[in-house]
DNA sequence: CTTGACCTTCCAGTTACTGGAAGTGTTATC
DNA sequence: GATAACACTTCCAGTAACTGGAAGGTCAAG
């Protein structure tokens, strides 16, 4: 298979698949004229890379989970503990936004959105100083 | 003020405060040594920064705000037009993350975890493709 | 007068790609 | 067989928003 249609059938773009490549996460074949040429076990590699990282796993992650997905004697255990270390970074991730989302909807809320140059929003991002 | 105070008082790192006098945020006036010297006012600017950046504003968002900022005629629906797309933009990031996140956590509670080569999580990553 | 803290600039690296230029290979049409 | 359209190649540069580190100048204290 050429680029093209691994890109296609994989759902990642050809310069992300090369991208891959450079970073060593796989190791197409290469015919005579210069193109990659691509297996099955390669496009399920790049399957198994956009999924881990539409989960939120990090190049690094995946570069450990391919070693653990490739390793018939690995443990559940290791994959377990990237899968809940994401998990973790993810919640707080989900709490920071809540937060940040709160605070804006709040300012949005007050603000009357006018043609008058009072404006509650410009005011809180200018407080915090000033107050002892 | 040396650039050492402003970063306590701030709360950014002074690393960060150079580099917003090199995109053109602030400007502070510059001793016969070299040495910056900020006014409470680029405090302030660098306050307001901060708070902002905070909230989820881009850069390029933040140099808007900061124009309207110190434009004592704007109106404030521009302002508030600004804000109301960055909380679009972070319900939507909430919503993307939520979903990761509970494919994630079912997955990892479904892992057994143990010392065992069959792992849920891997398995899961690893379908997709095959499936007609 | 030296030590150490603080300041300066500049260069490089981070994350995970993405865009574009310049050149080669393949395929379809006339 | 020429030509056009398109796929593929490499390489260079850029994104966002900083961060780290090297090499060197300045300043206050002891």
């Amino acid at each position: 298979m050429n680029i093209g249609q691994v890109a296609e059938r994989s759902g990642l773009p050809a310069k992300t698949i090369r991208y891959y490549e450079d970073i060593g996460l796989i190791t197409p074949q290469r015919l005579s004229n210069g193109y990659r040429s691509f297996q099955e076990s390669d496009l399920h590699k790049l399957a198994f890379l956009g999924r881990a990282r539409a989960l939120g796993f990090s190049i690094e992650d995946c570069r450990a989970l391919m070693a653990l997905y490739e390793d018939k004697k690995r443990a559940s255990a290791d994959v377990k503990r990237i899968a809940q270390e994401n998990l973790v970074r993810i919640d707080e991730k989900i709490a920071q936004l809540q937060s940040m989302r709160d605070t804006l909807a709040g300012l949005v809320s007050c603000c009357k959105g006018d043609n008058r140059p009072d404006c509650p929003i410009l005011q809180d991002l200018a407080e915090q100083l000033g107050a002892p």
